[in-house]
DNA sequence: AGCTCTTCCTGAAAGC
DNA sequence: TGCTTTCAGGAAGAGC
């Protein structure tokens, strides 16, 4: 599922040839993850692709209108959240089409830009550029180029649980599931912990392992563990690096620990109980200090 | 206010 | 064999 790594792989590969292309119509099918499906079609043809960027997990198109009037020749952003198994990638516009593609956008060099996304738990919108300050606001620090000390802000003071604090896309952008549990696990820090008991070494070690994990996970094109492809149709190859991630009952890469699944913030999270010892409970804690 | 749980969707895999 | 159930997860919104 497209996390970071997924979405910077697509970002990465959109980059190399979509900049300079024109718009030249818009196809869609099923339009219930578009915010407004009818402003796409009256507003991109006939615009050009200036950049593609990535927002956290969304990616942003930046789009100029051409031969149009100066009061309506703001410049706007195309963004698309790949959700869980959204896929946007160019193609021969004569190409088979796969199922569940449901928005295609011609391009002037005959091919066609494709969203497919089997379970519509993606997202698409259109945010002229007067907006996007605004819609930035909502997310948090981007996990790569975060400081150790807003690291610690951010994390230090808060009572939830460390792994809802990971997939909170208000604190950090662009972390999800998968780099969530494979960070904690190289930090050594249960999912469970509250974040705010954890030491400043704790804190500092899932700062660099968050890191880490992420560059990795870049360099080797992201995780294909369901549908996930990048803007090419390839796959990418950290799924193979997994010490955690869907490994349950699996001997833990360090100690031969079989790894555990349990639920997190709603979420299936994985750990090996020794290297990444549960947090006491309330009880236990009562029980420790009476005694 | 702060935090957790539920809901949306579909297909693969497990269960009977 | 074939049907039913369960599970996966991002993020909005409900609930506590």
């Amino acid at each position: 599922m497209p996390e970071l790594p997924e979405v910077e792989t697509v970002v990465r590969g959109l980059r190399v040839s979509l900049p300079g292309r024109t718009i030249l119509d818009v196809r869609l099918g099923k339009t219930d993850f578009i915010d407004d499906p009818v402003a796409l079609g009256e507003q991109l043809p006939g615009t050009q692709i200036l950049d593609v960027t990535r927002l956290g997990k969304f990616i942003a198109i930046g789009l100029a209108p051409v031969g149009r009037a100066p009061e309506t020749s703001e410049r706007l952003y195309l963004i698309v959240h790949l959700g869980m198994t959204g896929q946007l990638m160019t193609r021969p516009a004569g190409d088979a089409v796969p199922a569940h593609t449901h928005v295609f956008f011609g391009l002037d060099d005959g091919r066609e830009l494709r969203y497919t996304d089997v379970r519509r738990f993606g997202r698409m919108l259109l945010v002229p550029e007067s907006k996007i300050a605004l819609f930035q606001e909502r997310l948090g620090a981007e996990p790569l180029e975060i400081t150790l000390k807003e690291f610690c802000t951010r994390f230090g003071s808060r009572g939830a649980r460390v792994k809802a604090l990971l997939l909170d896309q208000g604190i950090l952008r662009g972390v999800g599931n998968i780099y969530a549990d494979e960070s904690l696990f190289r930090a050594g820090i249960h999912p469970a912990r509250i974040a705010r008991t954890l030491t400043k070494a704790q804190l500092a070690a899932l700062h660099k392992s968050v890191r880490q994990i992420l560059t990795s996970a870049i360099r080797l094109r992201g995780s294909s563990v369901s549908d996930y492809v990048d803007s090419d149709g390839n796959r990418g190859e950290f799924q193979f690096r997994h010490r955690v991630y869907q490994r349950e009952g699996k001997p833990c890469s360090r100690c031969r620990n079989k790894i555990r699944r349990v639920i997190v913030a709603g979420r299936s999270s994985h750990f090996c109980p020794r290297c990444q010892p549960a947090p006491r409970s309330r009880k236990a804690r009562r029980k420790g200090k009476k005694s």
